[in-house]
DNA sequence: TCAAAAGTGTTATCCTTACACCCATGT
DNA sequence: ACATGGGTGTAAGGATAACACTTTTGA
């Protein structure tokens, strides 16, 4: 495996980050330019690792010490260069995840947290179906599968929203596939470089545009953090050190986009071993004061998988 | 067309693959050089996107068809660059799945066919307990763990160990940690840089050695693929058209590394609607004819999540 | 006294695991 | 006949989803 003669023209590798945190029960995003950018920057070339790399430069530009970190994808394609100059681009993404308590200022220069669901509205199953699904998503998607004239076209995708967007089986785990799905279908058009983001509330558009694909990006952050809250209890890493069961009930609904099962969530968080009491109650619940829990960290020690399940509800 | 004023030092981009194929049973991955290397050169930058690279890269140099193709991360740690030239490498690792019916040669500098076993031979469990488990593995673990001096690394050691390791709850998704544990406690030394590949017999190392990190990024498509079966019906990448369930039972125990429930895999396979029978019928299987099936491609359309879930057995 | 949220106990259902057994072919 | 792998039915156990209900606070 010779170091290649033929030296490739320059390339550039570029981070990009999706950081969490929980604020106001609603999860949150950290952004550029009003909402419009996730942070990203160049790769400095003397880091020994890429990790290094990332948290320097988010700690450098965000002033955020940043907690659980994990690789999310990697992307090269040649769009992305076109955009700036010619130069090849290696774009890697970062799923970040911190602890945030107050709210900052959410606009202007300055990086300001954005609630996720402001991107993706038709993900949000919190209050029932969201609003934005019906409609808008869905009659647009009718709309698309009907555009097709050939009828195995036309079949597939029927079919293809079926699975992904059905009200009975929603699955929360298929956020990027249903970006996706809606990217095809024209219903997401800011991606593919630096254009003007267009009017959040047009009609044109559902849910609010980001430049370049960092909206395909926040959407594989999304999806990775549902998928991995069951298995691993990665919720802990946004909750305070001390917090009550309720509280802790309502992170991961906000990052399920689901409403779940109080008394089995319960049940099984307890099953699991995952918290003890500290002792102390909490008399801010409004109603009868609630047992403050903290995670147990030798939980990590102790077993290979362990996560937050999801009992989930039809009813609330 | 001077680009950027601070000009990074050179970046070359470099593609790796973990090529898997059932080959008489036996889960094999395409390596180089006697089975020292995995398949890696370098991206030519005018490919639209990485896995159009990499496809090309891969049917070029190895002519062989690629079908099923994911990403398993990147990689670009300094001490790569060291192993070269001092220029920076960013590694971009893949996992390709194809169909492979005759065995070719499997030595020499042309590419050839690898039972991921001899990488990782605590992981085959398809036979009771693999004997290099209790032979080797477990008495050096145990060495490693005495010989931390202090008291709470030794506990910690012996949980992670317990956690990683213990027969009783053996995980067989966890190939990458059980890798990166032996890995810290120094018992597959051959990682961070082209050295003379010891004797694969010798009792230094346990498991067959690879040059650089490739023998992690291999443990890394071992484990993406094993806890992919579970919810994506991707063993039918590696099968041939038409098999019978036999096949396909001792197929996905090959990935996994452990013996499944017969009766109950069947139950499985049909109740998901996996596949569909031929009408034909095998008669080389020994005893009594097979019916033969095929997989219904539909189900892809049908169903967001469709995986073979895993039937164990204590027993066999 | 009532609303609101915390917290407990029990039941129905489904899925996983296991066991027991029969069937069709080659030697 | 018997060994070998193919194929079917059914029961036990555990996990999940659901329901009903009590407790403790603040307004």
């Amino acid at each position: 495996m010779p170091p290649a003669a033929n030296r490739p023209r320059p390339i550039a590798i570029e981070l990009n980050a999706v950081l969490v945190a929980l604020i106001d029960e609603e999860p949150q995003v950290l952004t550029l330019e009003e909402g419009a950018l996730l942070p990203s920057g160049p790769f400095e070339g003397d880091h020994p690792t890429l990790q290094t790399g990332l948290r320097a430069w988010v700690e450098r530009h965000t002033h955020h010490p940043l907690g659980y970190v994990e690789q999310l994808y990697t992307f090269a394609d040649r769009s992305r260069a076109a955009a700036t100059s010619g130069r090849r681009i290696v774009s890697i993404s970062y799923l970040g995840l911190t602890r945030e308590l107050t709210r900052e200022g959410a606009g202007g220069r300055e990086p300001g947290w954005q609630s996720w669901y402001r991107y993706f509205p038709w993900e949000d199953w919190r209050g029932g179906t969201p609003a934005s699904l019906a409609r808008q998503v869905m009659p647009r998607l009718r709309r698309w599968i009907d555009a097709a004239t050939n009828p195995a076209v036309r079949r597939s995708r029927r079919q293809r929203v079926e699975i992904n967007f059905a009200e009975a089986s929603w699955n929360e785990d298929l956020v990027l596939q249903r970006y996706e799905l809606l990217y095809e279908a024209g219903l997401v058009p800011e991606a593919g470089g630096r254009r003007p983001v267009a009017d959040p509330l047009a009609p044109a558009v559902i849910g609010a545009p980001m430049h370049y694909d960092h909206r395909r990006i926040l959407a594989t952050g999304i999806a990775r953090l549902r998928a991995k809250i069951k298995y691993r209890p990665v919720v802990f890493e946004l909750m305070p050190p001390d917090f009550t069961l309720g509280q802790l009930q309502l992170a991961v609904e906000a990052l399920a986009g689901r409403p779940l099962h109080k008394q089995n969530f319960r049940r099984l968080i307890d099953q699991q071993g995952l918290v003890e009491e500290t002792g102390a109650v909490s008399a801010e619940t409004g109603g009868r004061p609630a047992k403050l829990y903290r995670f147990r960290r030798e939980i990590l020690l102790e077993r290979a998988v362990a996560g937050t399940k999801l009992p989930l509800s039809r009813t609330s």
